[in-house]
DNA sequence: ATGACGATTTACT
DNA sequence: GTAAATCGTCATA
């Protein structure tokens, strides 16, 4: 049940080689009473810094928002999008190396009850329909769709930027614990372009999307 | 100071 | 399938 915690080598390499390391590793949340929230990570993608036009950090671009994608491994950079979302990537690399890998879905293992209620708060508060919360949206919140998405996750973990720049090799709010020793092998794993990045030009197509075939959390296919 | 834009999710046709 | 929701951030001025 326990896992080794990653330490911070875990963390320094290149980020699609982290991307396939993180795969099957648990995403560990602690909340201020203690509640542990965590799913096994089943869907990455790599961003590859200053010549990834998808990435933040395209052109070596350096603001308040990116400013942790230039931390050291192990680095979380969480970032607010759309007006309404975070999303959380795990910095690879080396401090100054603007790399990083965007955790896109998780298989919930702990504190699902807790996550749910998570989901179903914001998912009310943002999306309440005349009339209120009824009907598919409240009745249809299975597992499989708590943490399907960079989004979602966020939302079920409480992830926000208050957890920006956190030292995963070192928080006890956020970490991963390595449940395997080994990396999946690739036969386990499916290789895709990435999501939501139609804007960047030849580097949506590059495929630096890994998840675990046939994993039903995944979130898209 | 302002305007355009999202590494998304949800509901609806 | 399409569209709305919703606002921090950043580039431009």
């Amino acid at each position: 049940m326990s896992g080794v915690r990653a330490d911070r080598a875990f963390f320094e390499s290149r980020a699609e080689a982290l991307a396939r390391r993180l795969l099957g590793q648990r995403l560990v949340r602690v909340l201020e009473d203690g509640t542990r929230l965590a799913g096994i990570i089943v869907e990455t993608e790599a961003y590859l810094g200053a010549r990834d036009r998808a990435a933040h950090t395209f052109g070596g671009r350096w603001t308040a928002r990116n400013e942790s994608m230039w931390r050291e491994g192990g680095t979380a950079y969480v970032y607010f999008t759309y007006g309404m979302h975070h999303c959380m990537n795990v910095v690879a690399g080396r401090a100054g190396d603007p790399v990083a890998v965007l955790i896109r879905a998780l298989e919930p293992v702990e504190g699902i009850e807790v996550m749910e209620i998570h989901r179903r708060r914001k998912a009310g508060e943002i999306t309440a329909p005349r009339g209120g919360i009824r009907g598919s949206s409240r009745e249809t919140m299975t597992n499989s769709r708590l943490c399907s998405g960079p989004a979602r996750l966020c939302q079920a973990l409480a992830i926000d930027r208050s957890l920006d720049g956190e030292d995963m090799a070192r928080s006890s709010r956020l970490f991963i614990e390595r449940v395997r020793k080994r990396a999946l092998a690739d036969r386990y794993l499916v290789c895709t372009p990435r999501i939501g990045i139609g804007y960047s030009g030849e580097w949506a197509t590059r495929p630096l999307r890994w998840y675990i075939a046939g994993n039903p959390n995944v979130s898209r296919t």
